[in-house]
Order: C-alpha cells, then structure tokens, then sequence
DNA sequence: CTGAAAGCGCTTACAG
DNA sequence: CTGAAAGCGCTTACAG
C-alpha cells in the first residue's frame, strides 16, 4: 500500500527504485531475458515480450544508466560542454548536434561553463567522468593548454571543439573559413560603394583574430589597405555599443560609411548607440554583422551579416566524434564556408556626406 | 610506447580507461586508500596523498561516475531538462540552478527537448536514467497527462516544474504570479492615461492562460473592462508579428493605444511588424511585454516588460528538489512575485488621435 | 593505514 | 528460451 506521496520517503527510509531482477520475478522470466526485452532484441517470443513489458509498467522499471555503461563500457552518451548558454549561436549549433545524434542512436547531455573557466573546468571534467562516446566542445572559454591538459588526461575520448581550433592532434574541429567570411562583408561593401570600412574587433573571443587578420586581407585586396581601420570591441551587445561609443566619440561628424562588426550580438549593441545617437543606419552607416543568429534575423533587427552555418557545424561535429570513436586516428580540421546575408543595414554610402568619400 | 595518437585507438583495440586499481598498484597502495584521497578524505596521510594523486596524474586517472554512482546510489546529479534552448528566459533559470547546486556539490547535466514532444520525452527518459538525485523540467512542451506518466513512473525522483504548475502531486512547483504580472502591466498602461488596452496571447504557452485570465481581471479592477479585448498570438516573434499584422488589418486607422504581450520575444514581433507598419512606438501605440529577458533589456528594444525573476526562480527550484530529495513528502508550490520594468515603449496615449479615447 | 570481500544493477557469454 | 556465473569500476564496512 504505498501512495504516490510515499514514494518520496527519503532512500534511507527504503524507498527503492526496481530492478530488472524485480521484473523478472513479477514476470517469471530469468533476469537475461527482461535484458533482452528492454534492450528491443528481436530473439523473444511476443508472449514473453508482453509479459514482461506489463511487468516493466507495473513495478515502474526503469533500466539504470549507470549499471548499463559500466557492464558494457560504451555509455552512448555524447557530452556536449556549452560555455554559454546565452548565446543564441549554440543554441542552434545543438540542434544540429541533435540531429545528427538521432540515428546514431546517441544521446546528448550537456553542461554549462557559464563563460567561467573554473566552471567549465569542472563541467568538462563531469562530462568526462560519464565516459561518453565522445565530447563537443562548443566555444570554450579555457586557455588553450588548460583545455589540452583537461582532455590529455582522459585518454581515449574523442573530442571535438565548434568555431574554435585547438592546437592539439588530440583534438579535432569544426570551424568556419574566417577570412573568408571577412572578405564577403568587405565585398559586399566595397561592391556598394563603401571605401572607408572599420572593423569592430572581436576582442579574444573564438575565431576573432582570424576575422580580423581576413578583415586586413580583405581591404587590401580591394585596393582599401589606406582606408582600414580595426577597433577593439567584443563578442557582447555591450561591448559593441561601447565601440561604437568610442568610434562616435572619436570621430565626430566624420564616421566610417560601413561597420564591419565582430558578431551579431556585437553589432546589435552598435545599432542601438548609433540609433540613440540619432545616426541612421543604413542610411549614414552601413553595419554587417556575423554568424546570422536569429537576433539578426529578426525582422525587428534586420541586420545584414555572414552566416555561419550552425546547424551544419553540429552535424559535422557529430560525425567527426564517431569517427574518431570508430577508430581514426588522424586529427581531422573541418572548415565550412561561410555565406552572406543581405537585409535592411546596408546600402550604398550617401552622397551627400561632408566627409567626402571616393 | 603510446604517442597521443594511440590513445584514440578503438576499444577493441585494446584502449583502456585507467582504473583505481592501476592508480593503487602504481601509487603501491591499497585500492580503498585511493578511494578516500579521490575523494578528498581527511582521514590519509599527506604522504600517501601526495603518493596517490600524482600517481592519478601519471596514468591519467579520472573516476568512473557510473561506477562511482552505482556503488553509491546517489548521483550527485540534477537532471536539467530544457524544452528549448532558443529561449533566453531559460538560459537564465540555468544560470540560477547552477548558482543554487554550487554549494550543495551537485552537477547540473541537461538534456534539451528541441520544443518537440518526442525528443523531450527521450530526454527526460535519459535524465531519469541517470537516477539523479532530482529533476527540474523547464517549461516542458508535453500534455499534462504524458509529462505526469512518465515521472510517475520512475517513482522516487523529485520533480520540480519550472513555468509550468503540473497537477500532480508528485511534481512540486516554482511559477510566478501571472495574475499579478498582468496586473502590474495594466495598471502601468492605465495609470499613463491608456484606455483601450489589447492583450496578445500566448496561445497555450506555459502560464499564458492564467496571464490572460489575469489581464481581464485587471481590466476590470481598473474598469476598463468594456475596452478589454485578447487576440490569439503565441510565444514566439513569428506570432507576435502574425498578431500584429492581424491587428493592423482589422483595426485599420483605429489601433488600441496600448498593447500587453504575452511575452518578450513574441513582443518584439510586434515591434518589427509595427514598425515597418510605420506605426510610431511608443508614440501611437504602447508595447508591454513579459519576463525581461535580454532581448527586452537590449538597447535596441528597450522594451517595457514585467520582470520573471529567472535567477531566483533557478534557485527556487534547486531548493525544492534538494528538500524534496531530503524527505519532503508534501508537493511544494512556490509562486514568486513579478515586476515592472519601465523602458522605452511605454508613454501615455497620444491625444491627437482620431480614434479619441476617454 | 591494509587487504579481502560484498555489493550496486546491469550485460554477456555459456552450458543446458 | 533458462539459470548460474563472471565482470564492469567503484564504495563501504570490517577484521587486522
């Protein structure tokens, strides 16, 4: 006689979770048996089958875990360390991680680092602890031989890092062509006109310098080396809004014609000082943003950016995971291209400026 | 001789995680000696300490959690299950769970339910296979029925439900007053000089019914309950746009001059399709939304909102649970009291308009 | 502190 | 199909 409310009595008390030794008594069957059942075996008589998924449902089974991955040293579990939840870029990149898991027949569990080191560290090191098939890095926070230590340690788990390359042949990776992402924002600029164009710098964040460094190819290969300017700035809407302060600050009436920003969420920080400031966009600055989170896509936002392609990057995350779990051993470095997107921030720079652009 | 490399070697091959035995055999101590230093035993010499862990270091030691957690019957695992990632109001519950599990050593591991019924259930269903010490779903997408089926079921995990009040009374609570929210938003708008107050709705949204229910008693607190009007909308910037779009077309010139959204993002829809409407906010029509999450506390929004304390609300439940896990036998209904935030899209009603209002 | 042992809940052969 | 057994990697007493 136990109500539901029973149930809850604390473990000391006796409350007990069943076991597949209690189903198979209820069903009369041998323990190996309700294993082959639950686990879907297909050499089981229907009639057994029945009894003893009745059986299952009766005493509330559920199979453990735990127990499972230890007898069978392969948890089919895909760990997946978030740094930070709050960006809408890995958010999409999971998806993409679900889909690609689905038939594999794997299971995602994540964890959060919250952009802390310390608690990433400990998050990586529970994962790891679970002794997955494999581990996604998406967008660390660590240090690159803090990361590369964390991992060495745990051996044979194969790891892959979204949108940042770690140095280690331990550890594979998904990234997007930077340099090319830069120069479809520079040409896109350049194509309407734009000559003066400032990059707002990513400040540290993954893959900032090499969009900086493609931002610098870019102009030079437009023949706007002269006209190139990077300013420090950041992965955050504040950050951008903070260089876009300081960019306001500095140049008074003579702006750039075009903002070339570090990331979407960055460049919604610029939009919004420059719309405070009274300055239009696309009107007097044109602004690109990258990554085409959906905080770009929103109609609200509207903001023309380079896409990476997300969902994508999780798929192929997924498949270099099992392959290296399957047994490659070579590091592999995966690197998608990158794709731009035209909305409502950019247009061709107005003639009737005072600075008088070329 | 084993390069990095070897280590990726398929299982089969031979690849072996490290195990407390070689850390014994190495450090020349007994396997139970290892044990108490792993995990941080006072009750061990230093030297032997020292002995140990460095010993753990050489071999690459990392503990087995599901060893660890068989042996124990206690995980030290809260189960986090996120209906979906996209929403940045959950982003900060987690912040709040992580906050609140810290001092009481647990892990958050978290499953994502992608916002499809199927996929949330196979996640919950791995969660509870952990045999975690609790669960927190977020704002769950399944029917009431299946969501109490499947924890009934696992019988001695405490649930808590985050948003959403579940009937059972298995499954404790942490929502916000939504009576009170709409209250507050109301009372803003009618306290600016606002008569005609729509309200957009959430169409099923966890909590969006009692939001809505609370909008009409508002309303009539405030008599203004003969202007009191719901149209159907949803919890996404999509149906926040379509509901505006619907509004523009079958109001025309004659818009309510105030509208209380259901929540943030569907809000902002409203925002772009009014705006490209060219329907001035706040200076023809009002905007309120619900939950402050970032993209209302965005520069560019600056939406008028009424705050969720998603932070407390993360603590709230991790409370819950852990006292739940402790022997609780009651459910626990935890309602937490919302807030207005005051931003941009407010401002009393225009008087210049030709609909006139009293 | 050591060492031997039992047990957590499963899976996996293996003989019948 | 059954039944008995070993083993996965830990923890937890317990006698020394």
């Amino acid at each position: 006689m136990t109500t539901p409310q029973d149930a809850f009595t604390p473990r000391a008390a006796g409350a007990r979770r069943p076991t597949l030794e209690d189903v198979a008594r209820l069903a009369g069957v041998s323990r190996a048996q309700v294993s082959l059942v639950v686990r879907g075996s297909a050499r089981v008589s229907d009639a057994s089958r029945e009894r003893v998924l009745s059986a299952c449902r009766e005493v509330g089974y559920r199979p453990n875990l735990h127990a499972r991955t230890l007898a069978q040293t392969e948890s089919g579990i895909l760990g997946v360390l978030v740094s930070d939840l709050h960006n809408p870029f890995f958010a999409e990149v999971v998806d993409g991680l679900q889909e690609g898991v689905r038939p594999a027949g794997k299971q995602l569990v994540m964890a959060s680092g919250g952009r802390s080191p310390e608690v990433e560290r400990e998050a990586l090191e529970m994962l790891l602890s679970l002794h997955p098939t494999g581990v996604v890095v998406l967008g660390s926070v660590l240090a690159d031989a803090d990361l590369e230590e964390l991992l060495g340690r745990g051996l044979p788990v194969p790891v892959v890092s979204v949108t940042r390359v770690v140095g280690s042949a331990l550890v594979d990776s998904v990234s997007i062509d930077e340099a090319a992402g830069a120069e479809l924002a520079v040409a896109h600029l350049a194509e309407l006109g734009h000559r003066r164009i400032t990059h707002l710098d990513g400040a540290g964040g993954a893959g900032a310098a090499d969009r900086a460094a493609g931002y610098r190819a870019a102009m030079r290969r437009h023949g706007l080396q002269d006209r190139a300017e990077v300013c420090p700035g950041g992965f955050t809407e504040a950050a951008g809004a903070a260089a876009a302060e300081e960019l306001l600050h500095r140049c008074g009436e003579d702006l750039p014609t075009a903002l070339f920003v570090a990331n979407d969420i960055a460049a919604v920080g610029v939009l919004s000082r420059l719309a405070e400031a009274g300055v239009e966009v696309p009107g007097r600055v044109s602004v690109v943003g990258f990554d085409d989170s959906w905080v770009a896509g929103s109609r609200f936002t509207a903001l023309t950016t380079v896409r990476q392609p997300k969902l994508r990057m999780g798929l192929l995350a997924v498949a270099a995971v099992l392959e290296r779990a399957a047994g490659r051993r070579e590091p592999s470095r995966t690197v998608v291209e990158p794709e731009l997107v035209v909305r409502s921030t950019t247009a061709p720079p107005a003639r009737v400026g005072r600075g008088g652009q070329g």
